[in-house]
This record gives C-alpha cells, sequence and structure tokens, in this order.
DNA sequence: TCAATATAAGACTATAAAAGTCCTATATTA
DNA sequence: TAATATAGGACTTTTATAGTCTTATATTGA
C-alpha cells in the first residue's frame, strides 16, 4: 500500500547520482549510464530524464559527450516535488485530488478531516526529503 | 500520489459508521444501509464486509435483521490493519513490499535508507489513527 | 413450513493506471 | 559526416483496481 511508482524511483535514483558524481567531477551524466548502473530499462529512463528536463530539474546537453547535469541545487529538489511529477499531487484519499468536490461520499463522510491531517504530515515528510538529504545516507 | 484504494475507504467508513452507531443503539448494521448512506455500490461493498468479517475485525449475523457489528474494540482497530488486508504491507517503495529482496537496484541503492526511515514514520502514522480516534471528529 | 432477508463465496468483466517499447527527428562533437 | 545523445509522440503490454453476476447458506418471522 501507498507505494511511490517506477518512474518515481528512477527519477530518484539519477538525480541522486548526479547530485553524488557532480562533486566528483563537474561532468555530464548521460542517460546510458545511469540505466546500466541502476539496471533500469533504457528507454524509460530515458522518458523520465526528458520529463525532468522539461521541468527544470535538469539541463540537457545534445551530441556525443552530452547528458545532463542538475539545474537546481540538491538542497532545493524534493522527493516531494519529484513524485508530484510522475504520480500528481499527494492525495491519500481520493477527496483531495481535485480542487472541486467529486467524492461521493463528501458530505456525510466520517473520515476526512483525520485523513486531511494525514496528508498534511506526510507531505511535510515528502518535502523534508531532499536530494541533498538523500545524500547524505550515502557519504563515503 | 500515495492514495488508498477505494475498498480500503468504504472498509473504514463502514467500521466508522458502526462505531458511532453502536453507541446509540446497540443494533447490528446491515450492507444496504451502509451502501446507501454513502452512495457505496452495494455489490462491492458486501466483498469489503465480508472480507472484514472473514479477518475478524466483525461480527456478522445472517436473516432478516442480521447485518454486522464490531468484533473488536475501536481503539484496537487502525487504518493500518484495514488498509494492509486490502492493498498489503506499506511499502513506499517496491523494494520493502517482501520480506527477500527483488528489486534489481537493491544493490547499488542509492535511497533505500532514508525510504526505510519514512516507511516507518508513515507507518507510526497510520497506527495512530484507529477507529476510535477517528469517531472523535465526528463526534455532535 | 416457507417466503423474505441477509451474509458467504467464487468467478467473471471492465476500466484505468503503470510499465515498457518503437520510431523518427534534432542537436552536437570529434 | 558519422557517431552519439537528447526530444517527442504514438503505441503495446501488463497489472491493479473497480465493479458485476450467480449461486449457496443461514436466520427470522409470519
Amino acid at each position: 500500500m501507498l507505494h511511490l511508482n517506477r518512474k518515481t524511483e528512477y527519477a530518484l535514483l539519477a538525480l541522486e547520482h548526479m547530485c553524488l558524481k557532480e562533486k566528483e567531477k563537474a561532468r555530464h551524466i548521460n542517460t546510458r549510464e545511469v540505466a546500466e548502473i541502476y539496471h533500469i530499462p533504457y528507454p524509460l529512463l530515458a522518458k523520465v530524464m526528458q520529463e525532468l528536463s522539461r521541468r527544470g530539474f535538469l539541463k540537457s546537453l545534445y551530441g556525443v559527450n552530452g547528458g545532463y547535469v542538475l539545474a537546481k541545487k540538491a538542497s532545493d529538489i524534493t522527493v516531494a516535488d519529484i513524485a508530484q511529477i510522475f504520480e500528481g499531487p499527494l492525495a491519500v484519499a481520493e477527496c483531495f485530488r481535485d480542487a472541486k468536490i467529486t467524492c461521493p461520499q463528501w458530505n456525510d463522510c466520517l473520515i476526512k478531516d483525520p485523513f486531511y491531517e494525514l496528508n498534511r504530515k506526510l507531505h511535510e515528510l515528502l518535502v523534508e526529503m531532499t536530494i541533498e538529504n538523500l545524500a547524505m545516507s550515502n557519504a563515503s
């Protein structure tokens, strides 16, 4: 229950990888490299990288020795941001997904208030998790 | 992202309803009543109620004036329990779903430790949410 | 006793989301 | 100018969710 999807996981792995490698040597990281290290299907990861680029989290470079670099500071990229891209807004219950009320239970719903609270707390947790923070658990 | 499924929501609504009604008048609550009040498809809710009964959260009574009553104290039924029934174990990332390691990223995974932490915190939140606690926000 | 009512259980279908592929185009570099 | 890498769209496959249908069983009350 409550699992993030693979695109989000792949995106986080890629961003994390770039964050760590960026410190070693300033260079572009290409999709193939990330796909091979983490055993991610190349065409799928390519899509993910493109999306991250389109959304302004990565800067891309075409051609030989091309690839991507982080377009933002690692401390400014949160898990909440990335998950939002690949799976929409955080919504523990259906009713929190859209602004307008579509839930047929809404009026008589007995659980919406505590679940709204849960949603809020969970969001806080996801915002605290930045690419920089994640990197700390992998500092060698 | 991170949403509970409808069976879980329906189950929680039903349990919550029974918790509140039980206090008013000691009687069995039938599936039709719950389905109508909360606009839940009857055959689907029936399945959910049967599952809750099978798992020992409800006690059932056949026939005219039959229905269900809570088989446990409302304070002993948590959202974690119910969600677990209808959508399996809490697993923010795929790798926490099974005991044995099947994730192809496992060895090189840069994010598993912080996500394990997130999983743990989230589980705590769900365990704190009991049917009794949920009822408090609806006390009239 | 028997009709009405409510749960029990399994198989089944439909829909939607997730995961993954394929093809073509474009920019860059050595 | 060939090789390389990103860009983008359409497409297929797979899996999970949501919902339905049918038949059986237990209980009650007239």
